[in-house]
DNA sequence: TGAATTCATCGTTATATTGCAATAATACGA
DNA sequence: TCGTATTATTGCAATATAACGATGAATTCA
């Protein structure tokens, strides 16, 4: 991503910007999209599902897992993944509080 | 970022991604801070507000402009930028449904 | 034990993003 | 018109991402 540099931002800035970059991917998007959709767990049908290499998946992924946005459990060869409901309610919460930001106040442009 | 394939995503999926992507960085983040902050508009103080070069800032309001969510108005040599209240609040809801997925299931992980 | 299955990791290539210096463009005031 | 101030654009260099083939590790089953 070039040379950011994240000790000029607040703490606060750096959340937002972490958690909106792993969603700023169709795929992982889609990923999100198919665990919330089969409820239950889910393996590797996500590679069916999304149509990348299976590697790609393993590797979006593990952005997803490195936020604790969902968890996997090992299944015989098999992996099952799921969203991690507290870690999904706290980005939630925390990228809600940054975009209902008020818009009512007069603007200039 | 890659070679993301668009065209295998739906328009839902690659239209947040799309929205989350502009949101994955701290310095844009805090432009957009600011902008709520200051309310009416303000010009290039962004720079000394931010504390990156003149030309960083202005490609990252380029891309925040790209998506609708700011807008800019001439005032002499200066531009005043702020923020687009329609497409803000698509966007607010476009994140809010995709956030707002149910977490209360059983999860078996 | 050995083959098969499934997923993770490594290594590589192609492309995107960040950041800035230098420079251009625009508008204002003297 | 000329100089000044402000912002945009251009052209790099450094780094991050995305994608995938090849390979490795773990597990099940024969």
């Amino acid at each position: 991503m070039g040379r950011t540099k994240a000790e000029m931002y607040t703490e606060d800035q750096n959340k937002i910007a972490m958690w909106a970059k792993v969603l700023g991917h169709p795929a992982r998007v889609g990923i999100l999209q198919h665990l919330f959709r089969i409820n239950s767990c889910i393996c590797g049908d996500l590679v069916d599902e999304i149509g990348l290499a299976q590697p790609t998946i393993s590797q979006h992924l593990k952005e997803l897992k490195n936020l604790g946005l969902i968890q996997g459990t090992v299944e015989g060869t098999r992996i099952c993944y799921c969203i991690n409901p507290e870690k999904w309610n706290e980005m939630k919460a925390g990228i809600a509080e940054f975009l209902n930001q008020d818009t009512t106040s007069p603007n200039c442009c």
